[in-house]
DNA sequence: CATCTTTATGAAATTTTCTTACAAAAGAGG
DNA sequence: CCTCTTTTGTAAGAAAATTTCATAAAGATG
């Protein structure tokens, strides 16, 4: 697991602490940054208890005493907070809600980076390692990241397509069988037709893999599913960032596949890489 | 501008300092980390000066005084390792490699975040708002996010479009005119045909506004160009993680738009929401 | 419920750290 | 070589943080 955010430790340990420490906690929480430029007199006062408390709370999070633990709160403060989920307001301009759409995004990511399990990832590069076929299956906004990773799977020298198209997902999984990876993509789950052509696939003996929320009836029917778990959209303008939330974990699940090829493949990769070079204009330097 | 990182700062300001506030600047800059958690009395030491000397080192650098600064450094710090390219190896297992992309993207949103441009951010919503028909082109991954956009844009109640087919390209952009803004997605902004088609869409007096690289074939043709500078890719491992920043771009386009068109709007855009209801299974809670 | 034990908290003293005032040294300009 | 400015350090003082210790509160035990 990823080091955790202070933070978010401090609020997590809330209910362990007694009185004093308690009122620290939510002097800080509530205003971290003043925090990090508060004298531990200050700070004291502020949450109205004695210095040595606040001392005693510091070294409680593991700091060497008041100053090392600002440090700490402040380092914190720059990886963490700052990408704090704020809402687009109707009355935002393009000053506000630019960073708030970044901040948005690089929130979740972080987050699924810091959940996502490991030996699922390692399953489904597994599965894709044996596959004799990969199909990407997505609708929707899905679709687009089921179209990234037959651009991105494609290298791999097997036979890898992408489909958006209800019908041709379904010929396709009828058709499948052992051997054969549907990989789909889908952000709530709960489409029914995607839960119906990933059930096909299964009862066909494919491998199904389900890159979507946890719990859902995709994620049940799966045979490795990877959970995404991102917050509902609550604001009617902030966008829907699962999508690349997707598209970063093909890329983690593509890295997974290369490195098992190991070195000998990497001429490979190369040569998909020059073929491209006649296509551009050059570059002067 | 974005703020710039201390340490840049420092580095930069080096040949200006005198001579005992160039020895503290070394002493830090040979090892941020430890300076960070290091006494006045300590670093003075180290440097070979008096401790006011540090101090007045510190208010040339705007703190406040020594723990100001040492704060200030420590926040520069982790923002600065974030940067650091932590390329994947061909060693890494799957506990390695995962975060290590993950922070990759992120770093390079963060970056762009800092540094996209607002104003012609908002020239593109112009256009965007101003437009009778929007087509968005894209070849190989960019044409999975010119797909994204197409599903993000067709809400909009225009026609909208997206396209990764180069002859469908050329003939839409020979028959586009004034009111038509093409869009065009491209991680380098050299591929050819893309830059040739740009250039035959703007002979026809349609808008062309280039999502790529700074001072590119692409931008330089472009009515406006929303650069996106993402660090070449070094490492034969890494993906290319322009593709993510560009479906960020394009959300806060979504965004821009949407905010301009007022909450007038917002019905039409649950109505498209809730038409999607329907085809999902109902989540139980 | 009284008494003992443990834990939590703050006052005060001590120590450490930082800042300021001022004077000495170094350098620039005439 | 003097004067003025800039740079630097010494030493005093101020501020901040930590430790010690006493007391209060809470909890356990018979």
């Amino acid at each position: 697991m990823h080091s955790q955010n202070l933070i978010n430790i401090i609020a997590d340990e809330l209910p362990e602490l007694n009185k004093s420490e308690s009122k620290v906690a939510h002097v800080i929480l509530a205003d971290p940054d003043r925090a990090t430029s508060s004298s531990i007199a200050a700070l004291a006062k502020a949450a109205g208890v004695s210095e040595p408390s606040v001392n005693r709370f510091c070294k409680r999070f593991n700091a060497a005493g008041f100053p090392d633990f600002k440090l700490k709160l402040a380092k914190a403060l720059v990886s963490g907070v700052r990408f704090v989920n704020r809402n687009v307001d109707p009355g935002d301009d393009v000053t506000s809600y630019t960073p708030k759409i970044f901040d948005s995004t690089i929130n979740n990511l972080a987050m699924v980076r810091d959940r996502i399990s490991h030996t699922r990832v390692n399953q489904v590069v597994d599965k894709l390692i044996q596959a004799k076929r990969i199909y990407f299956f997505g609708l929707g906004a899905s679709g687009s990241v089921a179209r990234d990773a037959e651009n991105k799977f494609f290298r791999f020298n097997l036979p890898v397509s992408f489909h958006d198209d209800v019908l041709m997902q379904r010929m396709l999984a009828s058709t499948g069988g052992t051997g054969d990876v549907f990989f789909f993509i889908s952000h709530t789950g709960r489409t029914k037709e995607v839960v119906e052509v990933a059930a096909l696939a299964k009862a066909n003996g494919s491998t199904v893999i389900g890159l979507t929320a946890p719990d859902s009836p995709l994620a049940v029917i799966s045979s490795v599913t990877l959970d995404v778990e991102v917050p509902e959209n609550t604001d009617e303008y902030m966008p829907m960032t699962s999508r690349i939330v997707h598209l970063v974990i093909l890329d983690v699940l593509a890295t997974g596949v290369t490195l098992r090829r190991g070195p000998d493949f990497l001429p490979h990769l190369e040569k998909i890489k020059d073929s491209l070079k006649s296509t551009r204009y050059i570059k002067e330097t």
